[in-house]
DNA sequence: CCCCCCCC
């Protein structure tokens, strides 16, 4: 296969040669902390290489997956050429491998480096000022797998009525790319589809109060978040509708905070008072939603709190039901659906609120969940968060084909299901862990704490601070501020008390064979902990510090079967994990021991 | 500047 000569030289100098055909002689992982993997290219045409060339972050598999290797042939089905600073930087957006790197097997010829000195610079290349900059190579622009193509003017199976009846009153100007956008410069402009908004939020906290909405954006190389806080909500909110096309230009672009964001993009957009967004009408073929659907057997592999793709017929849709949220101790409503494909197992997936109650699950429909929640309960189970896109029936090859399947054989079908660790039957979440795990499985990591259950040796108990005077109010802890009067004020009922309650907060330092554990117990456990109440330790204090210290030296050592939440709480840009003790029991040892002796006849030997 | 998305 003979390579495309001279074509980065033309590429570089501004023209959008079709299809070029490109050695990739090799590829560098670009990683930073909180961001996704980006590939530099060294790509060659034979006569010339050049390096300032990257993948689309969507294209990453290619490389993930080696089919794509150093010496691999491509051909480029889409790409653009953009300015960053003095640089000119070549982004394949899409490409397909003609000869595997091994089968070739060398360089080919004996290409020259372009560089800064034998390049034009972006100044002096000509302006190729239109909506064609964006460089679509063929007619028809291939969709990927998984993509949901818009054809806005054709006549095809794949067509999504997007219709975008505005005229546009806006400047031909250069289009840049969602996959080329960063912090560092802010002339741009970019055409991309709203694949998903939120709902209006409001928060109030220490740092202020105010409204927010988010819309995903998406083009051919990529897609971004983009926020809209106060004015920004009330300009744009309604405007901006889902599945709708629109120009975008002088939002702030920040590093994306991956523990929040499910789009593969290392920045999010912010709107401000200077943002121009702009309904777009023109016929442009854009993917409406990109999915990297992931197998029902392979979420095994998927780790607890990460958020997926996937796609699946819903074989049992259970009626909607309420739960009490622990947090909020407010009434939602959920519905599970038990979804199936062609891995042969099934998995519960939970809607919440709306989503729970207008989903119909009649004719075992199709649904695509785009970012859904991964749990570990009962093995692993899914959950429609507020962050997923959920599809009932796309239309998308995955869906046909999963169709074709259950009505051909799926239906028939015995599945299986994941089995919650422990072996015990049934739903048992105990979630055992010995603390070398809590830390080797990056417990409470995630947005939402884990729950655990361990087995620890109490090595350490801070006495400083481990008691407060609390408000004596039933349901008020908070902390008195003595008045030096004899009287004590509490910030949170607005009233004063002659008397006060004490409250505990222990850190104490527990360990077993394998790690050790700082933890926070409260009241119920500090008490059972010190093996004596509050109040009583409290007045002991006061009265006798030698007999507190006592108390604090006899609790040491003691063994415990411990429940813990684990969440890694941030302070002032610094994040730690926080682990609170929800109850501490004493050891039944002969449960204990059955228990390990249960483990060691799961080991085999 | 948010970052909650829940339950067993």
């Amino acid at each position: 296969m003979k390579l495309s000569s001279g074509v980065l030289l033309e590429i570089l100098n501004g023209a959008t040669p079709e299809k070029p055909v490109l050695q990739v002689i090799n590829a560098k992982k670009i990683t930073a902390p909180n961001t996704v993997d980006r590939y530099r290219l060294l790509l060659s045409d034979g006569d010339h290489t050049y390096s300032h060339a990257m993948l689309a972050a969507q294209m990453n598999k290619f490389l993930e997956n080696e089919e794509l290797t150093s010496y691999s042939i491509i051909e480029v089905t889409k790409y653009m050429c953009n300015t960053l600073g003095e640089k000119r930087v070549i982004i394949l957006l899409d490409l397909k491998v003609i000869t595997s790197g091994t089968d070739v097997g060398e360089r080919i010829g004996n290409p020259a480096q372009l560089g800064p000195n034998n390049i034009p610079k972006p100044s002096e290349v000509q302006k190729v000022d239109n909506d064609n900059s964006v460089p679509t190579a063929g007619a028809n622009s291939i969709a990927q797998k998984g993509t949901l193509q818009v054809k806005n003017n054709q006549n095809n199976n794949n067509t999504v009525m997007a219709n975008n009846s505005s005229t546009p009153n806006t400047p031909n100007r250069a289009i840049h790319v969602i996959a080329s956008l960063t912090p560092y410069q802010n002339r741009w402009r970019i055409r991309a589809r709203v694949t998903h908004k939120s709902n209006v939020r409001t928060w109030s906290n220490s740092r202020g109060e105010g409204k927010l909405f988010n819309v995903n954006l998406l083009d051919d190389s990529g897609e971004i978040r983009c926020t809209g806080f106060n004015d920004q909500v009330d300009k744009y909110f309604d405007m901006l509708e889902v599945n709708k096309i629109y120009y975008f230009s002088k939002c702030t672009l920040k590093t994306a905070n991956k523990q929040y964001s499910t789009l593969k993009n290392d920045y999010e957009m912010t709107m401000n008072a200077e943002t121009i967004i702009e309904p777009c009408n023109d016929d442009v073929s854009l993917p409406v939603l990109t999915f990297d659907f992931v197998k029902i057997s392979d979420l095994e592999k998927c780790k607890p709190n990460s958020n997926i793709d996937v796609v699946g017929i819903v074989k049992v849709c259970n009626d909607v039901g309420t739960v009490i949220g622990r947090q909020s101790q407010k009434e939602i409503t959920k519905r599970d659906l038990q979804i199936v494909d062609q891995s042969g197992v099934a998995v519960n997936l939970t809607l919440w609120g709306e989503d729970a109650v207008k989903f119909d699950g009649q004719g075992y429909p199709v649904v695509a969940v785009k970012g859904a929640r991964v749990s570990d309960f009962s093995g692993r189970s899914l959950s429609v968060s507020g962050a997923s896109q959920m599809m009932v029936n796309p239309d998308i090859k995955e869906s046909h084909v999963l169709r074709g399947w259950f009505e051909s054989e799926g239906r028939d079908l015995s599945f299986s299901t994941f089995q919650s660790e422990g072996g015990s039957a049934g739903g048992n979440s105990t979630n055992w862990k010995i603390f070398q795990q809590v830390k080797n499985e990056n417990l409470g990591q995630g947005d939402k704490a884990d729950y655990y259950t361990a087995k620890g040796t109490v090595m350490f108990m801070k006495k400083d601070n481990c008691m407060y005077q609390a408000c004596p109010t039933a349901e008020c802890n908070k902390k008195l501020i003595d008045q030096g009067n004899g009287l004590y004020r509490c910030e949170k009922c607005n009233r004063e008390f002659p008397n006060y309650k004490w409250r505990m907060i222990l850190q104490a330092n527990v360990a077993d064979h394998s790690d050790n554990q700082w933890i926070t117990c409260f009241q119920e456990s500090a008490e059972q902990m010190l093996g004596i109440k509050a109040d009583e330790l409290g007045s002991m204090r006061e009265q006798d510090e030698m007999q507190f210290d006592q108390v604090m030296r006899d609790a040491l050592f003691k063994h415990y079967i411990f429940r813990m939440r684990a969440k890694v709480e941030t302070y002032n840009d610094e994040s730690r994990l926080k682990t609170v003790c929800v109850s501490a029991t004493p050891v039944n040892w002969q449960e204990y021991g059955r228990k390990l002796v249960e483990q060691i006849e799961q080991l085999g030997v």
